[in-house]
DNA sequence: CCCAATCTATACTGATCAGTCAAGATTGGC
DNA sequence: GCCAATCTTGACTGATCAGTATAGATTGGG
C-alpha cells in the first residue's frame, strides 16, 4: 500500500495549473519547467487528468490546461482516484478469493471489516481537502484538523529506522 | 495507493496461524489448503512474515509455523508493514523530487503536508488493531471505534459506480 | 497558405510486483 | 541409517507500473 508516483506528480501538476488562477492556462512545457519532470511525462499525466474529467485542454497555438472546476469544489480524493484508483476497490474480493469460492475463505470476513475501516479513514482525509486548501496552505491551513507534526520544519530528512518489529 | 496482493493474502495467513491457539503451529500445506493458495505461494508469504519477526518457524516432521508474540501484542499495522511497506515512506521525497534540487519543487510541500496527515489518520486504525481483535472478530469488535458501515452484510457486492467527477 | 506552438495517441523499454518452479537443508520417527 | 514431512532458497516467467520516444492532429497568427 504505497503512494504511487502518477498520484504524487500528477498531484503536484494539477495544483501547477490552478496556480494560474481562474482564466490562466498552463501548458505542458511550463509545467514540466516547473516541477522538473519531462514533458512527455507531463503530458501523459495532463492526459490521465483530463481523461478523469479534471482539467481541460486547449489546443492549438495558444492552447492550455485550465481546472474543469473551481478549485474549492476539486477535491483531493476525485484526484487520486483518477491517477491511482482507491486503496480498497470494490472488486477486490472478487479478484483475490484464492482459488476458492468467493469471499467465504476460512479466515471469515474480518479483513474486509479492517479494510472498510482503513478506506473510511483515509477518505475522512481526502474528502475534506480541496485543490483550494493546498494551493494556499500554510503548511496545516487545510479544512481538516492538522497533526501536531505539520508544524515541523520542512526539510527533515529522518532516515528510515528500523521500524520492523523484529529483523532477522 | 491499492491495498497489494501480499498485504491480503499475507495477513489471512497470519491469522491461520494465530488460529492454532497458543502453543499450536500451522505448517504450509495446512495453510495452503484452508486458503486455497498454491503451496509454493504460502511458503513465500511464511518467509516474509518470518522474516519481519512475526512468525517462528520448525523445521523437520514435525515442524511448522507459530506466532512470535501473542496474538494481543501483534500489530496490524506492524503486518502490514513487513508484508507491503508503508504508504508514505521516509525517503519519499529523495526519490521522487523529480529533477530539481530535493524536496524545493515549486508547488511548495503543502503536499508532504497532505502525505503525513493521510499516513496519520491510517496508522490510526492500524496501530490500534490488533492480531487477537481481527481474529475474535463479530464484524466490528476491534478496539478502534467501527464505522456504521460495517454493519452492511458480508457478502454485499455493490459495482462500482461512477465515483470520478466525470468521465468524458 | 504556411508555420510554429500546442495537445493527442500509440508503441516501446526497463523496473518492480505476483506467483511458480526446482533443488536443497533440517528434523523426528521407525 | 533411512525416509518422509517439513521449511529454505534462488531463479524464473508473466503482468503491471514508470517513464520515454515518435509521429500525428489542431489551432491561431502572419
Amino acid at each position: 500500500m504505497k503512494l504511487s508516483s502518477h498520484e504524487e506528480y500528477g498531484l503536484r501538476c494539477l495544483l501547477q495549473v490552478g496556480r494560474q488562477g481562474p482564466n490562466g492556462s498552463a501548458t505542458i512545457p511550463e509545467i514540466s519547467r516547473k516541477e522538473g519532470l519531462s514533458t512527455p511525462y507531463v503530458a501523459k499525466l495532463m492526459r490521465i487528468l483530463r481523461r478523469g474529467g479534471l482539467v481541460k485542454a486547449a489546443r492549438g497555438n495558444v492552447g492550455g490546461y485550465t481546472l474543469a472546476l473551481p478549485p474549492e469544489r476539486i477535491w483531493v480524493a476525485d484526484a487520486l482516484t483518477v491517477l491511482g484508483g482507491r486503496m480498497y476497490e470494490d472488486d477486490f474480493c472478487e479478484r483475490h478469493s484464492g482459488a476458492q469460492a468467493s469471499c467465504a475463505h476460512s479466515t471469515g470476513c474480518s479483513i474486509r471489516s479492517l479494510w472498510r475501516d482503513l478506506q473510511g479513514a483515509i477518505d475522512s482525509v481526502l474528502r475534506t481537502t480541496t485543490l483550494q486548501d493546498l494551493l494556499y496552505s500554510g503548511h496545516g491551513a487545510r479544512t481538516s484538523a492538522p497533526l501536531p507534526s505539520d508544524l515541523v520544519p520542512l526539510h527533515d530528512r529522518i532516515k528510515r529506522g528500523p521500524t520492523n518489529p523484529v529483523s532477522k
